[in-house]
RNA sequence: GGUGGGUUGGCCGAGAGGCGAGGCAACGGAUUGCAAAUCCGUCUACACGGGUUCAAAUCCCGUACCCACCUCCA
């Protein structure tokens, strides 16, 4: 089985084609501590954690590197309006970005390195640009130092553009560029910015251009060739073209493959700090449960737009119950011993080709329609068969009900017990009233049941049942 | 001005020349003491105008609208 991807880069579907068999190196871009993330960015995160997932299932070991950019113009802006170090800002929204990885059940990154912390990595690589005459330093003694478009034929290759057609960027300031479009690989220290902001350079003190962390990070951690580049399709230009540019010119052939995700929208354009339409993960995750979230957000194909509303989110709300309800009820017949085994060929010829999870959906409720038929017939083989499968591919997208993350949040287990022991004793007394045709009894406890958040259901097994959430 | 992507049924959302995903909602039936859940069934669309083809939602041309990028951005 082979994996095909849609390679921005071509504009193709293309094979992956690791550079080490049995290895994939990927690098996506994380985010800008300036602030915690909202459900946009972890889209972002979640579409490369099923990638990671799919990948590892067929045997790949996978290494991820995704940076923290955590310096730049905003962060110092924050720093200053809040009246402490910029840092501060910096670490407490790393901080809320870990805490939603978590809570969606991503899996951290391999390496998730700081653009501080890979300093003297970039200013070799500066070193080589200005050895090779690709960069520049600036004339008015600012201290930039600037990659030269124009020394670069290639420039515009990922994104399809050609620098004459492009507009010059309006805001920034063309004092020391020999190019509108040059593009800052380290910024000279500003008068009134921190001193600890700043590292001591052959060009006096200064700190990183946003663009070369990346490039710095991908050699050392992926080396100078490596399978796949990803990140939100916002970045592709400038941001990915610019790291492209400055690693080819140091001499690395860089990322085989680019894939993009596409935007979350809200109102109709993209989730943005800028525009004011977030949602934040630790918001939306009070009113939705995580796994329920995280299920909206893997349910679109990765490519495509997703137009959050609260009834969309509302419907991958209820999709995923019947996909819950399935699963425990499969597992209570069984005794909740079954292991996820394998996809089905269906499941995998959908993720194999360019991770179409929609159609890898529509089998999974394929399969859980015929699980569901052999529910009637209690506990039996082909129920635990059924069982491990749709769990195996419930866990390639990080939404397995039973898996060790998502069990954890259940309710502690003194609580749960207690809770338990009295709802038993109430279901006794109901099906004690049904047996003597007292349903207006029987009818009362299940009301009185209902009121307190717990559901029954009377399966031809006995009742079950289960707290709404 | 340049570069990409999109417009599918009441709603969400795949597909990409013939065999018309899937889910949600609705309606009918089975099941149930009644429910719930589940199962069976019904409704069935491809922005608009041309064209190519035996056959087009799918290819080509044109039009309209939407999104992203060309400035920080997942």
């Amino acid at each position: 089985m082979t994996l095909r991807l849609y390679d921005t880069a071509t504009r193709q579907l293309r094979d992956l084609d690791p550079v080490v068999p049995g290895h994939v190196g990927i690098y996506h871009c994380g985010l800008t501590v300036q602030g915690p993330p909202h459900i946009g960015h972890i889209r972002k995160e979640v579409v490369f954690d099923v990638l990671r997932r799919w990948l590892e299932r067929g045997g790949h070991e996978v290494t991820i590197v995704a940076n923290v950019t955590d310096i730049d113009d905003k962060i110092l802006a924050k720093g200053e309006e809040q009246g402490r170090p910029w840092f501060a800002v910096a670490y407490e929204n790393e901080r809320a970005l870990h805490a939603a990885y978590e809570v969606l059940g991503c899996r951290p990154p391999t390496y998730e390195p700081r653009a501080t912390g890979i300093v003297p990595e970039m200013l070799e690589m500066i070193e080589t640009l200005l050895e090779r005459g690709h960069a520049y330093v600036a004339a008015d003694g600012s201290g930039d130092v600037y990659f030269d478009v124009r020394s670069w034929p290639a420039y515009g290759e990922l994104s399809n553009q050609r620098v004459d057609d492009m507009q010059a960027a309006p805001d920034a300031p063309p004092e020391g560029k020999r190019d509108p479009r040059d593009f800052a690989l380290w910024k000279g220290r500003k008068d009134g910015e921190p001193e600890s902001a700043s590292w001591p350079t052959p060009w006096g003190r200064g700190r990183p251009g946003w663009h070369l962390e990346c490039s710095a990070m991908a050699a050392k951690y992926l080396g100078h060739e490596f399978d796949i580049h990803g990140g939100g399709l916002d970045l592709r230009f400038p941001h990915h073209e610019n790291e492209l540019a400055q690693s080819r010119a140091a001499g690395q052939p860089f990322a085989r493959l680019w894939m993009h995700n596409a935007m979350l929208n809200l109102s109709g354009s993209k989730m943005s700090k800028s525009v004011g339409n977030t949602l934040m993960v630790s918001e939306v995750v009070k009113r939705v449960p995580a796994i329920a979230l995280r299920y909206y957000l893997v349910a679109a194909h990765y490519r495509s737009i997703i137009e959050y509303s609260e009834e969309s989110l509302a419907e991958a709300v209820t999709a995923f119950e019947r996909i819950d309800g399935f699963v425990a009820r499969a597992a209570e017949l069984s005794g909740g011993v079954v292991e996820p085994t394998e996809v089905t060929d269906a499941f995998a010829t959908a993720m194999d080709d360019d991770l179409a999870v929609p159609a890898a959906l529509a089998e999974l409720q394929a399969v859980i329609a015929t699980g569901n038929k052999l529910l009637a017939g209690g506990d039996s083989a082909e129920l635990r068969a059924t069982l491990g499968s749709v769990r195996a591919m419930l866990d390639v997208l990080g939404v397995d009900p039973l898996s060790e993350h998502w069990r954890g949040a259940a309710p502690a287990g003194g609580d749960r017990a207690a809770l338990g022991s009295l709802v038993l004793a109430l279901l006794e007394q109901r099906q004690q009233a049904r047996a003597t045709k007292d349903f207006a009894t029987a009818d009362l406890v299940r009301d009185q049941l209902a009121a307190a958040g717990v559901e029954v259901e009377d399966t031809p097994h006995g009742p079950r049942w289960s707290v709404k959430s």
